[in-house]
DNA sequence: AATGGCGTCCAAACTTTTGC
DNA sequence: GCAAAAGTTTGGACGCCATT
């Protein structure tokens, strides 16, 4: 079953017994649809999910509280990295700053501390709440661990926003944690071969190491099954914990994520490097990245504002004294 | 039977090249 | 300079086979 077909199958089950022949129905619909047909019937599937489990939550007697997101702890089970510089979270809390919490967050009674609660999903929606000051919207639902975690999944699965690693290690806990294949795979709205991948690259890189990279939105599965190859050799897990200790290491996930597969595999590393410049002062003012057929040198706008145009009135000149050396 | 590894295929998004 | 074509990358799905 895809990826999608759990999901919706997951959904669609609770409303089988109310309106029989849907799940066929949304099965037969799912193959014939295509392009550009298909994108657009993914984005209203996905407002019609969110939408379902509130009120499939409201339907079962849950109702929408507001609570204080003191009292609101993670889930047993974390998915997404913590970043202190995340521009979604950023735009988040503007969005609840000027709008209110649109979308309300999941939680269920704390099972071992009374007038606390877990949260299944709207980690970075408490978190937002928590650094406004404001009162956080959640529906209150008695779960069992298996559904917390199978909610927090499914919701993940319908953002889709979570990176290839962070889906990953969030496997390999669930795995660790004692659930089977089955129920992690729905969690996740995978197959096994997906959720094999991701185990096993989960299991090769270390966890400090995939959290010193951080959630690496850009890197996908190829990339990452790369470096957990590369990583068998011990050696290589040295060279990129070297790399990543680097206190001129770029605070961007992807880029970390780059080095760290360099760094991994000697070849790469001797192709490519990056660096960053700083003036006398030690203020960062460009990023030079280099390997044999290219030189990209990033200036940072913020730190220097002029300096850019500044060297770029003079490529002439300088070209000029090369060429003049040269000869 | 369940699980995991691997290769192949497809679609979409993105980047680079080419032709006008 | 711009648009179209070609190539690349990525994510996802599927089937086959070996192992447990």
């Amino acid at each position: 079953m895809t990826r999608r077909n759990v999901l919706k199958s997951i959904f669609e089950e609770q409303l089988a017994a109310a309106n029989p022949g849907t799940k066929a129905e949304a099965q037969g619909r799912d193959r014939v649809l295509a392009g550009p047909v298909r994108t657009m019937s993914l984005t209203l599937d996905k407002i019609e999910e969110e939408s379902r489990v509130l009120q499939e939550a409201l339907a079962t007697g849950a109702s929408v509280v507001d609570l204080d997101p003191q009292l609101v702890d993670v889930s047993f089970i974390r998915d997404r990295f913590p970043s202190a510089d995340d521009p979604a979270f950023a735009a988040l809390k503007e969005s609840m700053r000027s709008h209110g919490q649109e979308v309300p967050i999941l939680v269920r009674p704390h099972p071992g501390q009374g007038g606390r609660y877990q949260a299944a999903y709207g980690h970075r929606r408490i978190a937002a709440a928590r650094e406004l000051g404001l009162k956080v919207k959640a529906v209150v639902r008695s779960l069992d661990d298996q559904q917390l975690v199978l909610a927090q999944g499914i919701e993940n699965s319908v953002r889709r926003d979570l990176s290839f690693i962070e889906r990953a290690i969030f496997a390999k806990t669930l795995e660790d944690s004692g659930y089977d294949r089955p129920v992690i795979m729905a969690a996740l709205s995978t197959d096994k071969t997906e959720l094999s991948k991701m185990i096993s690259v989960a299991r090769a890189v270390p966890e400090d190491l995939a959290k010193a990279i951080g959630s690496a939105p850009k890197a996908g599965r190829r990339r990452w099954l790369q470096l957990a190859d590369l990583l068998q050799s011990e050696d290589a897990v040295r060279r990129v914990e070297l790399v990543l200790a680097d206190p001129d290491m770029t605070r961007d996930s992807d880029a970390r994520f780059i080095r760290a597969l360099s760094a991994a595999s000697e070849r790469e590393a001797a192709r490519s490097t990056t660096r960053i410049w700083k003036n006398s002062a030690g203020t960062p003012l460009a990023r030079i990245s280099r390997d044999k057929k290219t030189t990209v040198v990033r200036f940072d706008e913020k730190a220097e504002p002029d300096f850019a145009g500044f060297v770029l009135e003079r490529l002439d000149a300088l070209y000029e004294e090369f060429r003049s050396r040269q000869s």
